[in-house]
DNA sequence: TTGGCTGCAAATATTTTGCACTGGC
DNA sequence: GCCAGTGCAAAATATTTGCAGCCAA
C-alpha cells in the first residue's frame, strides 16, 4: 500500500470525511518529493477542481499535520513548504535561486540530537536542518 | 575592542550615520546572548528612548544584516530572532515552551556541510540547525 | 546645509478564522 | 438529515515601504 492510500485510510479510520478536495491535496502531497507550498498545491488543484479554495488547502494541511503525517518547513519570507512523504525530522537541501528543496542522504544527524540531549538537559523532540546553496542546474544557468 | 564597538566602527567606516536609536539597538543585539526578536528589542529600547519606532528597529536590523553582522533566525508563526554576537551558521537549541534560544557547544556540524557538498554538487553557503525541545527549567515547572 | 534617518501610517504577504451553505455518509 | 467540510471574506500577524520632517556630519 502506498502512502496516498495509507493517508486516505487513516482519515477514514478517524472518521474524517473523504472529499474530492482532500483526495486531491493528499495526492499532490504524496505523489512527488517536491515539497510544495500551499500555493503550489492550490495551483495544481485548480486545474482539476477549479472551485477549490485556499482555506481548504490550509485546513487540510492542518488536519494532516495534527495526525503527524506531514512535515511543515516554516519560512518567514517565503511560504511554508510541506513534505507529505517523510513526516519526520530530516535534513533538507534548499536552492536559494530556484527554491527547489531536496532530501539528501545523510544519516549522521540523529547522532547530533543525542549529543545535544546529553550535554544540555533539554528534552529534544525534533530538529530542523537546512542547507542553503545553489543547485547544480542553477550554477550552470548563470 | 568588544563587538559593540566593532559594529559602531563598521557603520562609521561605511559612512552610515550614528544615531542614538542605532546605538541602542546595537547595544541590545550585542550585549546578551538572548537572541531577541524585533519586538523584544523595541520593548527594551522604549524604556530609554520612548519615541523609537518599530520601523527603525527593522531598518537597522536590515542594515546590519546587509553587512553580514547579524544572523536572522526566521520563523513562520513566531517572530524572527536575531543573533548579533555570532553572525555565522551555528546550531540553536529552542525551548518550545518559554521560547528561549541557546547556543549549544557542538562542533560536528561543519563536517556535515562538507559531506553535503561532496554528495550533491550543491554549492552550500550556509546552513541552519535548530533543535526543538523543553529546557530543564520548563521541565520542572509542570 | 543636506540627504540619510526616523516615525507614523499604509501596504504587503501569508496564514487563520467566522460563518452560511453544501454534500459525504 | 445531520453536521463536518467548503468557500468566501474578513481578521490576524509580522514585516516592509512611502513620505514628510528632522538631525548627524
Amino acid at each position: 500500500m502506498d502512502r496516498y492510500d495509507y493517508l486516505v485510510n487513516r482519515l477514514k479510520e478517524l472518521n474524517h470525511r473523504i472529499t474530492p478536495q482532500r483526495l486531491a491535496i493528499l495526492k499532490i502531497l504524496t505523489s512527488s518529493d517536491s515539497h510544495p507550498s500551499a500555493e503550489m498545491i492550490y495551483d495544481q488543484i485548480k486545474a482539476e477542481f477549479p472551485f477549490t479554495s485556499f482555506a481548504t488547502v490550509y485546513k487540510t494541511i492542518a488536519l494532516i499535520k495534527e495526525l503527524g503525517e506531514v512535515l511543515e518547513l516554516e519560512f518567514s519570507n517565503d511560504s511554508n513548504r510541506y513534505d507529505g512523504r517523510r513526516p519526520y525530522s530530516h535534513p533538507h537541501l534548499i536552492c536559494t535561486s530556484c527554491k527547489k528543496i531536496l532530501d539528501p542522504d545523510l544519516d549522521s544527524v540523529n547522532h547530533l540530537q543525542k549529543e545535544i540531549v546529553k550535554e544540555t538537559g533539554f528534552t529534544v523532540t525534533n530538529h530542523r536542518l537546512d542547507f542553503f546553496g545553489i543547485c547544480p542546474e542553477c550554477q550552470k544557468n548563470r
